[in-house]
DNA sequence: CAGAATCCAGCTAGATACTG
DNA sequence: CAGTATCTAGCTGGATTCTG
């Protein structure tokens, strides 16, 4: 490896049970989580862009994962006041520089998933 | 960004629901498994030290996530046998490939979890 | 030591219906 | 259009027990 993960385990409590180290990587690699991320990466979308964007999501999960990662300053929501209501998700910055970390993960998947799984 | 993720929504069906990719992405993705895997990063573990490394997972968990993981081709288990039982895993080539793929990823969120979660 | 098998509480997440 | 509210099936995953 180009860089080592035991740095990690270093610094004494690096993703042991119950620290946010957990809870973040819980939120960003959840399955939904990637998912509208990944969709995020290219550019600000709308909800309904959102829904059909991310193949399978309902609109509860689409919702909960939307809260979740703004919370976390990872996606920014702005709503526009006219009617119909039109409201935009898109990456904050440091939702940016987590996609940066997080597209070589996507990348790779993409790349392998065909020889992983044969059928399906 | 520096890799564009368009590119994955180009090829026709990437990260759409019941494709390789999805199926992939939540192997790797998977809440143990993900933690599974950093462990691996650095060398071989038997069991009981791949239990101790990946703080709080269950018995059925651990062997769960390691069969995916194993089937997938990430993970290769060697079974010594000898009295006790003692069994080896690690990663395979393939494996590895992966951790230099998702090492940014784990570094970020090491890096930036506890400015996104500030008391948990 | 390295698991397999069983039981089951609880959360996840889908479907449906409704609203500003 | 952009959500919220409610209900619930079923899967996840923890605890426990057992075995080569």
């Amino acid at each position: 490896m180009t860089v080592s993960l035991s740095s990690l385990r270093g610094d004494g409590d690096a993703f042991t049970d119950g620290c946010p180290t957990r809870v973040v990587l819980d939120h960003v690699t959840s399955k939904w989580g990637v998912l509208v991320l990944a969709a995020l990466a290219d550019g600000t979308l709308r909800w309904s862009e959102l829904r059909r964007a991310v193949d399978g999501i309902s609109e509860k999960m689409l919702a909960s994962t939307l809260k979740t990662l703004e919370r976390d300053g990872i996606v920014e929501r702005v709503a526009h006041p006219v009617i119909p209501p039109h409201v935009d998700y898109s990456l904050t910055d440091r939702g940016r520089d987590l996609m940066e970390a997080m597209s070589p993960l996507l990348l790779w998947v993409a790349a392998n998933a065909d020889d992983i799984v044969p059928s399906g």
